[in-house]
DNA sequence: CTATAAATTGACGATTAGGTCAATTAAGTG
DNA sequence: CACTTAATTGACCTAATCGTCAATTTATAG
């Protein structure tokens, strides 16, 4: 019966491809406003649907979040994949690793970035999510420590590079529109070419400690200890 | 009567901590954990208090938020006005911009950085908001174009920067341990140094467009659209 | 010490949004 | 066309939490 399972085929497509698209929605509006601030009925309405029928491609909430997660990690590590295959030295890596991270969550728009509201995943979920996180972090640590061994990249602090790196990739879904001025992979390299010198150890040698540096007049931080209440609770 | 005026200045003077108390730990819970994953409750319990008596220093939680978007911005502002006094080209000035704001918040521990959750906070304070963080990013673009003016910066794309600057700073409350390894002020310097140099126009200039970048082998985005339903909704 | 004012609490109402389900509509089959 | 299966809906339930308040405890005044 090629008719019969041509037609399961089929439906199994269509089931999976709407199924995409509510993952899709999901991302593009978790990534502009934040997961509790988008409702489902928020994704029903952008995919003109109403609430329950959501219920029939995915399982609540969280799965979304999770395939949001799932799909910023596969990126994260697709990325290093690729700048390993591409580079030589751990400057060329990195290179490639953020191009390609910084061009694949833009293009295929609305990709979730860098793991906010891990808190909000079920516990099962949370776990598997955070391995990977810090997976991918020590191997960006580790890239960034090649370079400097190799000579590449300039000794500097190297969780702080990733931290940064992770912020700007993070900041990206919020402002990023497919409609702008640049393309994606435009924005990928104004990013590269705006990182890159300061990791690379080609340019002019810049102290890394905070000695020296403008001694802003900040606010004292409170450092007293206010009780709020007399009463134990 | 010096007593009773003693008295209630005292008592008005517990009062302002206690209420500053209740807003340093929404600053760090909201810029840990975010403004709808923390609850009042959450707050309430790190402080040893019960919730309701958060109520006697607060109107309500969108008043937290506002606060620590006021913050934010506060010191986004001066960030602004001590670069400018302390640098002579746009480029030293975005030099100083960035020390001030990474310490500030960094040091005065807690600050919620750039401005999640605008859309949580009640219109009012929400056009406000947006009004002064639009104006600051107009002011950090105007620097950077400065910069290029001045021959400080390189030419880039001045959009592009901000927000990868605003990226970093946005993500800083996410990761950073006043009990960590490095200070405020080291990690500052850090970032700062880090970024600098892809601004600074002193280095090898970079290719601005993504000709002749690596071509990474992105997953197409899909462009079919979905129906979801037949049925009007 | 007594009385007044202020601060705190825990229980409670109200709202919001996640998730369920029987009924309805559409699609597929012979 | 008749019938089975799948998809969709809107009403409904429920859990979480924001915000309120009368009652209670603590601080202050004379």
């Amino acid at each position: 019966m090629p008719r019969w399972k041509n037609t399961l085929q089929t439906n199994a497509s269509v089931q999976r491809l709407k199924r995409e698209a509510v993952l899709k929605e999901a991302r593009r509006a978790f990534g502009k406003r934040g997961y509790h601030n988008t409702s489902l009925d928020d994704i029903a309405e952008a995919l003109q649907v109403s609430k329950g029928t959501l219920y029939n491609y995915i399982k609540d909430k969280q799965e979304l979040l999770y395939e949001c997660h799932t799909l910023a990690l596969d990126i994260g590590e697709r990325a290093v994949e690729f700048g390993k295959e591409r580079g030589a030295t751990g400057g060329e890596i990195l290179h490639h690793v953020l191009m390609y991270n910084i061009t694949s969550l833009t293009e295929e728009f609305g990709a979730c970035a860098v793991l906010t509201e891990v808190d909000a995943l079920r516990p099962a979920d949370r776990i598997k999510t955070v391995k990977r996180r810090d997976s991918i972090e020590k191997r960006m640590v580790g890239l960034i420590n090649d370079g400097i061994k190799d000579g590449s990249i300039r000794p500097l602090d190297q969780k702080i590079a990733v931290f940064t790196i992770m912020g700007v990739i993070s900041w990206l879904p919020r402002w990023y529109s497919p409609d702008g001025r640049l393309s994606g992979r435009d924005i990928a390299a104004q990013i590269t070419n705006l990182l890159m010198p300061g990791l690379l150890s080609t340019n002019t040698p810049v102290n890394v400690t905070a000695s020296g540096q403008s001694r802003a007049p900040l606010v004292q931080p409170q450092r007293k200890r206010i009780i709020m209440s007399k009463r134990a609770s």
